[in-house]
RNA sequence: GCGCCCGUAGCUCAGUCAGGAUAGAGCAGCGGUUUCCUAAACCGCAGGCCGGAGGUUCGAGUCCUCCCGGGCGCACCA
């Protein structure tokens, strides 16, 4: 990021000079190596507008840029501009990252504004899933790049403990316990299969006895009751075995006694979005380009999920939130669609919701491969898989892939602690530092001692000023990543851990004389970044493995 | 049938939003080197009609159209 303002200011200067005001949008990019360190194709578009070849305009600004303190090398290649830092301008870049130090890679592009990111929002139905894991290291992991950026994040559950979902649920719980009492109790139709309820029902019969003998209204508010906050204990319980900490828990039923579901309905229909047929009330999709107008209230009375769902977004605008991102898989795509549409006839600001929409997850390389289904008892806990492979690894790998990429969890490479794992090639980069500060400091010496102060220009070996350049490339990441695309961030910090580990097989660091304190520094640079960047994904950087 | 997403090296994927210079990485494969401040290495080689066909452009993996293949959805479920 210094480096490219650092071009922008002498291209610009430049432009001048040829009576050319710079473009707003100057285009800058990290070429291939061989190229130089930074490359502007800005003659191209000039082309057009001076009427001249683009190779022209380009050796013209290369001549005008030929002295400059910054560069090393300036080369027009066919109508490319190519530039390369000299170690000096580097090494100053060094030294800012430095004294940014724990602040490095935060901006203020969210000016305190508040946002929300609800995700993981799964129905209190059973465990959560594999693939609930994704969601919520996506979710979580995003909330961290906002807040990284200066906004004032919210992280939120949506808790749907209402509806028939829960009532299957409840029979279900229920059937299991008559089983525990030595009935021959069916699950239900459309039921949860799942053993997690077998060892609830034993519970419950052993607290309750016979006293829920059929499935009536009694039993229902009970097992449902029961059933949910069982749920909700296990689901808190991954949630935390993985790192994952909500600021606000919202209830459907919260909605539904504010008096928002029928208030919105109301502004709806004034709004002439909503039309009646056959007893329900219809949105007015196809209207506006969609493919089928979704029931909002049911012929009985009751409200859609997608009803209460609109409610919810309207009830998150009014709290204040500026922009809200809700991260959901796939299956919800129509969904989407539905509640944006509705969300702008009620006349909230475009752009106001966004929506992370992610694959699914297939776990490969262990048992149990099969499609997950909740209700047919066929999953793989997230918990179970946190256990088997710990936390950071099962963070690092639901986000390395784009989001909405099918995810293939390689299972078989979650497990080695080699570094060919590259959650491990990244942390021990960041734990080789940590061992290299550690002997540092008892060797006493002035090599430990504050980099401060340091002569940063006996830092001149090919990696060292590679892995400078990619430490100022690191607040940049947190922006592009902060676009839904946290795979960035992790390719990145891999990229970074890539050039760190040869450097460290060939170079030595400590009782170097004089070129020790630079190295050191630049190693700080490292593993502050390192440190950061794991940081934001939720894995640890151990100082020691 | 309609809508959304995906199709890049044997495998898993970056790169597609903002079109540019010989298409990148990891794993697996092959060939070397090393055990040092260190948690379990380092270096190199090989591997690709970027699903297919048209089009736009000086220039297309990237944009447009069509086709093929895979996933997801198309409920008065959530």
């Amino acid at each position: 990021m210094q480096l490219e303002a650092r071009a922008r200011a002498a291209i610009s200067q430049a432009l001048r000079r040829l009576g050319v005001d710079c473009p707003a949008d100057l285009p800058l990019e990290r070429p291939r190596p061989e190229f130089g360190d930074l490359s502007t194709r800005v003659a191209f578009p000039l082309s057009r507008q001076l009427g001249r070849p683009p190779q022209e305009i380009a050796s013209e600004l290369a001549a005008a840029l030929q002295g400059h303190l910054d560069f090393a090398a300036v080369k027009a290649v066919g109508g490319f501009l190519n530039l390369q830092f000299t170690p000096a301008a580097l090494h100053e870049v060094l030294q800012e990252i430095l004294r940014q130090g724990g602040d490095y890679g935060r901006q203020d592009l969210g000016r305190g504004r508040h946002l929300q990111v609800e995700f993981v929002s799964s129905n209190p139905t059973g465990p959560l899933t594999v693939g609930h894991g994704r969601q919520a290291a996506l979710g979580d992991v995003i909330a961290a790049l906002f807040s990284e950026l200066g906004w004032r994040v919210t992280r939120e559950y949506y808790l749907n403990d209402e509806g028939k979902q829960i009532d299957l649920l409840a029979q279900s719980l229920w059937a299991r316990y008559r089983q525990a009492l030595g009935e021959e109790a069916a699950i239900p139709e459309g039921g949860y299969q799942g053993d997690y309820l077998i060892p609830i029902g034993e519970e419950l019969a052993q607290g309750w006895g016979d006293r829920y003998p059929q499935f009536d209204e009694a039993a229902r508010v009970a097992f449902r009751k029961a059933a949910v906050g069982r749920m909700m204990r296990l689901i808190e319980e991954d949630l935390e075995a993985f790192g994952v900490r909500f600021d606000v828990w919202t209830r459907e039923g919260d909605l539904h006694r504010r008096g928002l579901v029928r208030e919105t309905l109301e502004e709806l229909r004034r709004r002439g979005a909503t039309y009646e047929k056959e007893g329900a009330v219809w949105l007015r999709s196809t209207d506006y380009g969609l493919s089928r107008d979704p029931v909002l209230i049911r012929s009985d009375g009751t409200p859609t999920y997608l009803m209460v769902d609109i409610a919810y977004h309207v009830d998150k605008f009014r709290r204040g939130f500026v922009k809200v991102i809700d991260v959901q898989g796939a299956d919800h795509a129509e969904e989407q669609q539905q509640v944006k549409l509705a969300l702008r006839l009620l006349g909230l600001p475009e752009g106001f919701l966004e929506y992370c929409v992610h694959q699914f997850v297939t776990l490969k390389g262990r048992e149990g491969l099969e499609r997950m289904s909740t209700r047919a008892g066929h999953f793989i806990r997230l918990g179970d898989l946190i256990r088997e492979l710990g936390r950071d690894v099962v963070r690092y790998f639901m986000v390395r892939r784009k989001p909405e990429s099918h995810l293939v969890f390689d299972y078989e490479l979650a497990k080695k602690t080699s570094m060919d794992n590259p959650v491990y090639y990244v942390q021990y980069a960041h734990t080789r530092i940590a061992s290299i500060f550690r002997e540092a400091g008892k060797s006493a010496t002035r090599d430990a001692l504050g980099v401060t102060g340091v002569d940063l220009s006996l830092l001149t070996d090919p990696n060292e000023l590679a892995l400078i350049k990619e430490l100022d490339r690191f607040p940049e990441v947190i922006v592009q990543a902060s676009r839904f695309a946290p795979h960035l961030l992790c390719e990145y910090l891999e990229g970074i851990a890539a050039l760190f580990h040869p450097y460290y097989a060939r170079v030595r660091i400590l009782g170097q004389g004089e070129a020790t304190p630079a190295r050191l520094a630049l190693l700080l640079g490292v593993q502050l970044v390192l440190k950061r960047g794991l940081a934001i994904l939720g894995v640890s950087a151990p100082k020691e493995m």
